[in-house]
DNA sequence: AAGAAAACGTGATAAATATCACTTAGGAGG
DNA sequence: CCTCCTAAGTGATATTTATCACGTTTTCTT
């Protein structure tokens, strides 16, 4: 399969392994494939550089192959509302194959992270030779609503503690490892992001892990890891 | 052309009017617009009947033939968080095509609602048989997504004037009537719902509303009318 | 490894909305 | 048209989190 594990070899094997990972084009055949990745280009972003910012034109697309990215808008108040944390295998960009917009978010690297792109036009071409796509795409933009959905429900309780399992439980779901009876969890995010998710200050995050911490749901392990130990609780949320 | 006009007349022509309203149908010809519409069937809930319910089997899809229709789910405070407000056109139910879920939040009428139904294996067949339809649900989806990307920027800003400049602006999109220079508008809420919607109790909503009509922002005509007299500052939101 | 720069934690205070209790207005139905 | 019931407005108070300020820890850079 000569799959290449780095950005690299990605360049190398001009964006096989980007299109391997992403769901999207997980159906298509070789000949169709290789049209695909032929045109496929990588790229590598620091961490915390800007991928793009709201306005840009959006005139590509981005499949991540490692790393995280955080997707955001800013407040009225100026603070950074993240919309989603994507990794591995998503997508981001405009997935309209309808029309052409400027981005409507700005994309920040979490980690330092390999992508690998493609033009608005040669994907619209790819959708137009291959309709089943836009079967996969659907399927993307569900676990997007799914999750926006989610995030509402987060911002729209007044209760903290909830908003706090809520992103907890999210951020499991795609990150989480389980040992034994408890789930260990290396935080994408740092506290002011997390504030910045769940619409809260640093300083109200901090004391609310805190408080969990102490009431024995969740055990700290300096900034970057979390224990959670009693799930029951964190998802009786609502 | 012979379209209907109430839920009576739709019942004859066998659900053709919904068929006709509904975009994603709207680009089907003749053969394939009447297979759809032979097995549209109508109903209609009254004012505050409940169409369907979270945990609900989903195996219908409903269009709005007239009325207007929330779809809610409950915080963890046991309040209304309600997500979309939807109204003549619009789709209910799950457009996946990939899985059949329970419904995910709850649905009600806001006013009289005449609506036509097709089952889910139904419509599964129509956009098998009409793969085309699947790039008008990504209409639907990207519009939704839009309308969840901005609710979530809503209930992110602590400015609660701004929450509901943006719940105006909204509904002024869906509902509005421009006069002159100024805008009427039939809320399609009650001031708890608008609470519910925007994530604050009724009490603050009718205080700001009464402090937005001092500042000459605003103008409140009984409790369903809202002139917008300034909107320069509704859309200076962020 | 050392210094600088971020990120984080914590206490005191301020500001804002939620809550509660009640009054007033509006609408549906007889 | 009147009555009843639901929705909306209002004032006083309680809660809660945001703010601000500062000390501490972690992380990054060279």
């Amino acid at each position: 399969m000569n799959v290449c594990g780095s950005e690299e070899a990605c360049k190398k094997c001009k964006g096989r392994y980007c299109a391997s990972k992403a769901s999207i084009f997980s159906i298509l055949e070789e000949p169709q494939l290789k049209q695909i990745t032929d045109k496929i280009t990588g790229k590598n972003y620091k961490k915390g550089e800007m991928i793009f910012f709201e306005g840009d034109k959006s005139d590509k697309l981005y499949v991540i192959n490692s790393g995280k990215v955080k997707i955001f808008k800013y407040t009225k108040e100026g603070k950074e509302q993240i919309l989603y944390i994507l990794s591995i295998g998503d997508f981001l960009g405009d997935l309209s194959i309808l029309k052409k917009d400027n981005f409507k978010f700005n994309a920040e690297a979490l980690e330092d992270v390999s992508m690998c792109q493609l033009t608005k036009d040669d994907f619209d071409q790819a959708v137009k030779d291959n309709p089943e796509i836009a079967l996969k795409i659907l399927e993307v933009l569900y676990e997007r609503i799914a999750k926006l959905e989610n995030l509402v429900q987060s911002l729209s309780t007044k209760d903290i503690e909830s908003r706090i399992s809520r992103l907890l439980l999210s951020f499991i779901k795609d990150f989480g490892v389980p040992e034994d009876d408890i789930i260990r969890l290396e935080l994408p995010l740092s506290r002011e992001d997390m504030a910045n998710y769940i619409g809260v200050t640093r300083e109200t995050i901090s004391r609310k892990l805190n408080s969990m911490q102490d009431e024995g749901i969740i055990d700290l392990i300096g900034n970057k890891t979390i224990i959670l130990k009693d799930m029951e609780y964190l998802e009786d949320i609502n």
